[in-house]
RNA sequence: GGGCCUAUAGCUCAGCUCGGUUAGAGCGCUUCCCUGAUAAGGAAGAGGUCGAUGGUUCAAGUCCAUCUAGGCCCA
């Protein structure tokens, strides 16, 4: 028997008692084990950063990443699901720094690094817990309790090991270059943080005279140079030109001292009117000196400085084609200004402040010289335009601080010199859209550059690698082997700062001392390790390796494309020469109802606790996967939600409540009680049953597809078509207790039952337990232990789902002729006239559907009913037509139009070609080339393209009387509702009616009221009855009536 | 400046792969109907230059080009 299951649901506590029976049960660790010898289907948890609050944007990426582990284990696939924090970093860095009220690395330092980072380590602790609350509640199925730690001692060791492989293949290695770094963090940023940064700025973008000093134009001209970025004129060294460039010297329109432009230039920079006055190439210009435009910092004695270079990467684009260089702030200055010999002049400090000793700016941080620096170039009449530029900048991913490009040393990956083979795996791996493939992610690898792995921070995997006095380097691949290189047991020394920094040891090259080198790495490189690292590999941990390499499924949102996308990929091509994942699923962003960012600073955010608390977890499930593309940018927000649970979660679950009242009350128990075999069922219990297969197959691919909009679609309209077509159109049935009804919904509720499972498990768990577990005790536990329904492509009836179709069609449109004839369903009609293709291959069982759907006694043959009473009309059938006459396809179109519509008819009704003029000529046309609308005339009907339901109204005193007796039967049901009875109880009827036409319906229709309402005994009294029971009076009927409790 | 994505009803979105003459659904709104599971259901109505322009075609929301706006990413 089925369990009671109330049509009234609270679904957060519904799903809370379902979190605990899974926790009680075991049922996630029992799906583990009992799929453990399936075929593998590996999938890598990528491992949220625990530096902050889990938002709703993480529950995004977690419902993918439980969807299709849950999906393939029920298709039978071994799933492991290994959880992972991400530990280290800058963020977590910050969030510590902040707690501590820090504003830079002096501040730490005063700390102690050592308590810095047991500070570090605790704030990871703390969020991690509240990832874990978020994980569970939502019914995130990974199993947290062996979860990897990027800080545990093993996945250093790992990460090390890795590291000293790269080191010892000659890819790892220090370099001095010019890179992005931020000031407030002072660390290097690496490329693909950079890409996380960038935010839209106003700077000023400044044209300066430098006054030539040598070259024939000395004394009498000046250069124009253009930047956006005036702080950096400071350590001005050198203007590059391009040899090949044609230079004028041109008289700008107010008649100031001529200067030097680019020839494509001179209108962009200079405006109209300049009078050029002279011309000569870049090559001519190499080497004329000129002033540079601040005297504040001091160059190397005798350094031959300030003159023009040459270098190909000036364009003539926009500025003025000739490049102000400070070789301290340009990754191409720097180049250049080597190739001539220039030295490195920088007055900025690792804080991103002038030294305290530069005059006019001292102690000012970069990014705010530059007002005082453009008020003195203008002072001193050197400044020849200034205007605000917008553009966007790269900015501190983490803390905003705007990013200073800085030279310093460095140690670098080499990824360039495995381009090929990121090219290569790049190659074989699916993309989810397959847009980014070739897209984003693959300009990005052909657009590679070497991988800036050090920080100079604190918290993070400590770069292994020891230098002594003379620069030879070694690298430790794990806490052992460095034992070995110190000649001592290190295996409990903490592998963090400051610890680690303690282990010295003697160089293998040459035994002087070598001490660790101060950098930790890129967290970003941590996370990527994960594949190997998770286990400890190869220091523990090979079978479990091996079985999970590499990743079937991978899914994050897009922004990790230059982030954990790739740092997977290339640490995976860099350590195996292979990629470590097969599939991806690329999400797009959650947006805030608003359609912005969620923000703090916006006030839009959308908690996600609270979220599931008021709507419930499979809402919110159901939403990431099945509302809108999951690779477009989404809205979430209460209406949505709201909407999700009325028409698709309350849908199912009121259809389950319905299946559940009436089967306790026929006492009907699934697989018991006899039911007819499906073949001998009526067409409606086959139709049921084939679009629950035909929905699993639809399903299935979608899956199999990655597409879970698609699945969400077909599901919600199956749900809505068992509930508002199947189960209204069967209820009578299933009042009587029908057991193939009940059987038809019960096999049916099982196969969606099975297959919103991955999307929504905590419903589907419960209708289980209430419908199915109870009453088949063979099958397992829980949902989340079944099988994928098989598809059985026998049970999909494609001509059944036609016809199913055509009398839906006609009801609809019946329905609309009644509307419009303003004659209540209620009311019976004696006849309805059907006009549509296909009517005649109609089956009785549907054709009896549509005449009780209508309330009409009986269907007839629009055509067959005489050509008197309709009007036909003919348009073409473009699709057909194009395609047989093309060009041609509007003159005949035109004939059909023109043509005689009941001849037409006549013809392609009888099965016979139809004849048309098309210019004097003689044309056939089949029937599937003109379509024939039938329009009865009386004018009480609705007609649609190719279909007609026209109704007869003509209401004779017998349909007058079962109208009545119909209309009794409302009121008295609506007593029964209102009274408080349950829908089984039995009654007595007393009735009394004044009009004596309801009297005469009543009489004669006492037997149908009786059945209708469950009266035992109707009695027809000579006045309003009262007394006990429910009385009321209908007016409009003159009918009073008492009824009561048999 | 470059790449990619998006643009369809007041709102949220289908449809575009494979072109077919009345562009759909849900929510919201108006009117009516139905109700023995339903927080439901049905009918009618209002609401669309399918971002713009040009092209291909007998025929374009759909294919092509250019442009515009927004988003993401990169310079």
């Amino acid at each position: 028997m089925y369990r009671p299951v109330p049509p009234q649901i609270d679904l957060p506590a519904m799903e809370r008692e379902v979190l605990a029976f899974w926790a009680d049960e075991k049922i996630f660790e029992r799906s583990l084990a009992a799929s453990a010898d399936g075929p593998p289907w590996v999938f890598y948890e990528g491992p949220p950063t625990a530096n902050g609050m889990p938002g709703t944007h993480h529950v995004e990426a977690r419902v993918f990443k439980d969807v299709f582990p849950r999906f393939k284990t029920m298709k039978g696939y071994s799933v492991p699901r290994k959880a992972g924090w991400d530990c280290h970093g800058l963020p977590v860095e910050l969030a510590v720094e902040k707690e501590l009220g820090f504003t830079g690395k002096g501040d730490i330092e005063a700390y102690g690094v050592a308590e810095f980072n047991a500070k570090c380590r605790e704030s990871v602790h703390r969020h991690v817990d509240a990832f874990a609350e978020m994980t569970e509640r939502m019914g995130y199925w990974i199993d947290l309790s062996t979860a990897y730690w990027t800080m545990d001692k093993s996945y250093v060791e790992s990460v090390w090991w890795s590291l000293a492989k790269i080191f010892d293949d000659g890819r790892l290695v220090q370099d001095h270059r010019v890179a992005p770094y931020c000031p407030r963090c002072g660390t290097g940023l690496s490329d693909h943080e950079l890409a996380q940064g960038y935010e839209t700025v106003v700077d000023p973008s400044v044209y300066v005279r430098l006054p030539l000093t040598s070259g024939p134009h000395a004394g009498a001209a000046d250069l124009l140079v253009w930047t956006t970025t005036p702080w950096t004129l400071v350590s001005n060294t050198a203007v590059a030109a391009r040899a090949d460039v044609t230079y004028v010297l041109a008289r700008p329109a107010d008649g100031s001292t001529p200067v030097v432009v680019a020839e494509p230039l001179v209108e962009y920079a200079l405006g109209e009117g300049a009078q050029v006055l002279e011309s000569f190439t870049g090559t001519d210009m190499e080497h004329w000196h000129y002033r540079r435009p601040f005297e504040l910092v001091a160059f190397p004695d005798g350094a031959d400085t300030h003159f023009v270079v040459l270098d190909d990467y000036v364009t003539t684009e926009d500025g003025t084609g000739l490049v102000h260089q400070a070789p301290a702030f340009g990754a191409d200055d720097l180049r250049v200004c080597r190739t001539y010999g220039l030295p490195v002049v920088n007055p900025i400090t690792s804080d991103g402040h002038f030294r305290e000793d530069v005059p006019l700016v001292g102690g000012v941080f970069f990014k705010k010289a530059d007002e005082a620096l453009v008020a003195d170039l203008q002072a001193r009449g050197i400044l020849f335009k200034h205007i605000a530029y917008e553009h966007s900048y790269p900015h501190c991913w983490r803390c905003h601080t705007a990013l200073i490009y800085y030279a310093q040393p460095s140690w670098y990956i080499r990824t360039t010199e495995v381009k090929d083979a990121l090219l290569r795996e790049n190659a074989r791996t699916n993309w989810y859209p397959d847009t980014i493939k070739d897209g984003r992610y693959g300009d990005w690898l052909n657009n590679n550059i070497d991988w800036a792995l050090s920080r100079n921070r604190y918290w993070g995997t400590p770069l292994p690698i020891w230098r002594c006095g003379e620069g030879h380097h070694v690298a430790a691949a794990s806490l052992a082997h460095l034992g070995e290189l110190a000649g001592r047991d290190v295996s409990d020394v903490d592998p963090h700062r400051p610890y680690i920094d303690e282990v010295t040891l003697p160089c293998p090259t040459c035994g002087d001392e070598a001490r660790r080198v101060p950098e930790v790495i890129d967290a970003w490189y941590d996370s990527g390790a994960m594949p190997f690292a998770q286990w400890g590999y190869p220091h523990a941990g090979h079978a479990e390796f091996e079985k999970a390499y590499p990743a079937q499924f991978i899914c994050e949102a897009i922004d990790q494309t230059r982030g954990w996308f790739y740092t997977l990929m290339a640490i995976g091509t860099l350590t195996f020469d292979r990629s470590s994942y097969e599939n991806v699923l690329c999400l797009g962003h959650i947006l805030a109802e608003d359609g912005r960012k969620m923000s703090k600073h916006l006030g839009n955010i959308l908690e996600p606790m609270p979220l599931m608390d008021q709507h419930g977890a499979d809402a919110l499930r159901w939403f990431m996967a099945c509302s809108g593309s999951p690779w477009s940018a989404r809205r979430v927000g209460h209406n949505v939600l709201q909407e999700i649970v009325r028409k698709s979660l309350l849908t199912y679950w009121n259809t389950v409540a319905f299946q559940s009242l009436y089967a306790r009350t026929a006492g009907f128990e699934p697989g018991a009680t006899p039911a007819p075999p499906l073949a001998e069922r009526p067409a409606l219990d086959r139709w049921a049953i084939s679009e629950a297969h035909r929905l699993a197959q639809g399903v299935d691919a979608a899956l199999e597809g990655f597409d879970t909009q698609k699945a969400g679609r077909l599901l919600a309209a199956y749900v809505d078509d068992l509930s508002n077509w199947y189960v209204r159109r069967s209820r009578r049935r299933f009042w009587q207790g029908d057991p193939a009804a009940l059987a038809t919904l019960h096999e049916c509720l099982y196969v969606v039952t099975l297959l919103m499972a991955p999307i929504t498990p905590f419903v589907t768990e419960r209708v289980w337990q209430d419908l199915f577990r109870t009453t088949s005790p063979d099958l397992p536990d829980s949902v989340h232990l079944a099988r994928w329904p098989v598809i059985d492509g026998s049970l999909m009836d494609d001509d059944l789902a036609t016809q199913m179709a055509l009398s839906r069609r006609l009801v609809e449109l019946g329905r609309a002729a009644r509307a419009d004839s303003g004659v209540k369903t209620r009311q019976p009609l004696s006849r309805a006239l059907v006009g549509a293709h296909g009517w005649t291959a109609l089956s009785e069982d549907l054709r009896a559907q549509i005449a009780e759907e209508l309330n009409v006694t009986r269907l007839e043959s629009l055509a067959e009913a005489g050509g008197d009473l309709v009007d036909y009309s003919a348009k073409a059938n473009f699709r057909a037509l194009g395609k047989r006459f093309g060009k041609g396809t509007q003159p005949v179109a035109a004939a059909i139009a023109a043509a005689d519509p009941v001849a037409l008819a006549a013809d392609l009704r009888a099965g016979r070609p139809a004849t048309i003029a098309v210019n004097g000529e003689e044309l056939t046309v089949d029937a599937d080339e003109v379509i024939i609308t039938e329009t009865p005339r009386e004018g009480w009907s609705v007609a649609r393209e190719g279909e007609t339901v026209a109704l007869d109204l003509t209401i004779t005193p017998e349909l007058r009387r079962a109208g009545l007796a119909r209309e009794a039967v409302r009121v008295i049901q609506e007593a029964r509702k209102s009274s408080g009875l349950e829908v089984a109880d039995r009654i007595t009827l007393e009735w009394h009616a004044v009009d004596a036409e309801a009297v005469a319906a009543l009489r004669e229709h006492a037997d149908l009221v009786a059945a209708e309402v469950l009266a035992t005994s109707v009695a027809e009294v000579s006045e309003a009855p009262s007394g006990d029971g429910a009385a009321a009076t209908d007016a409009e009927l003159g009918l009073s009536f008492r009824i009561t409790k048999a």
